[in-house]
DNA sequence: ACTTCTCTCTACCAATTGGTAGAGGGCCGT
DNA sequence: ACGGCCCTCTACCAATTGGTAGAGAGAAGT
């Protein structure tokens, strides 16, 4: 077997929490769409929930892989920055439930927020260090990091993942459209970011 | 009555649909909520989907009539952007779950998002129009004002809602917390925008 | 007094939900 | 041949789901 039961689950779990949402995905579903049926599914996780916990599990670790590869290049400044803009879209193009996973987790009165944050507080904690680090060198247009990698963040995930408002605005999804996006979004930061 | 019952049916259904989302919440859940029986619900509206609708018909109006007054003032420039950021923010302070249904609703496979849209359109071409003339008149850095409005957008939009993405950075939500971020943002954005 | 309309209720329903119990088949080492 | 283990299944369950049918209370118009 190429792959094995427990992953083929978390695969079809990941995509289906990450589009419609964890309480809009039942464990029938899930198991129909895997050709097997739901007993399966509750042999290798203890609940529905269980299964929830594994996937944020491993998107998170997923994600934190990428981070901790681009960080390991150690790139200095704004190109830094336009680098691991480029792999968060690489990310949203070839894996868009991923990140889709990120926004029903950390949805208000989500309960495994901290699961996921136990995985992340580590790149934050290193992001905020590398943006006071590019302040202090003058690099970097100076602010309070901590702010700034919340607008960062909010901006690059935002840009990256909210298809359907780009669709209500009027602007393509196709992959050239991703590349116009990703560009554009990288000149709007590094005009707030440069130094003045 | 202050209120009459359809309204409160529409308050507790925003409050849900807004935190927990459409497929959390059943409507057993919603009527118990306002001390009701779920087929007075079912009275007012014909199925559970059609509250949402409602709820997303009433949140969006809500949503353009903030915008609609805030662009009859007709500031122009940064001034603008930063009255339209500061409505926001109090919108977010004083009725997060309206945001939350905005991202409810703007989720991938999202049903309403036409309904939405239908009446967001207005506002995005005013705002893209908004763009292209401050551009012109050389009060903005000049780009393409679409793509400029999707950052925009996901920048406000996050850092308004992104209340647990805050908490795992370890940003106090008070609010004060909420002063400093949009403080901030403005700044963040002016500098994303200023003309060189 | 009577009907009619508005509203909220009780009673009920079929379908779906997450989850349990346990049978049975295949594969392993002995 | 055989016992044990790994895996997937059938059968079943209580609770919850969205929704229907219709009773009854109250106010309003005649």
């Amino acid at each position: 077997m190429a792959e094995s039961t427990r992953e083929r689950i978390l695969d079809a779990a990941l995509r289906a929490y990450g589009t419609d949402g964890f309480a809009a995905t039942s464990l029938d579903a899930l198991a129909a769409d895997l050709g097997i049926r739901k007993q399966t599914i509750l042999y290798y996780f203890p609940s529905k929930y269980a299964v929830f916990e594994a996937v944020v599990d491993r998107a998170a670790s997923d994600l934190v892989k990428v981070f901790e590869e681009e960080a390991a290049r150690g790139i200095d400044g704004l190109d830094q920055v336009e680098a691991i803009v480029k792999r968060v879209f690489r990310l949203a193009v070839r894996r868009p439930q991923l990140l889709g996973l990120i926004r029903e987790v950390t949805r208000p009165g989500s309960l495994s927020i901290d699961r996921l944050s136990a995985h992340t507080a580590p790149i934050f904690d290193r992001a905020r260090d590398f943006l006071q680090r590019e302040m202090d060198a003058g690099r970097m247009r100076p602010s309070d990091p901590e702010m700034l990698l919340l607008s960062l963040y909010s901006t690059v995930v935002g840009v990256a993942t909210e298809l359907e408002v780009q669709r209500a605005m009027g602007i393509s999804d196709s992959l050239r459209g991703a590349v116009a996006r990703r560009q554009e979004l990288i000149r709007f930061l590094r005009a707030a970011l440069e130094p003045v």
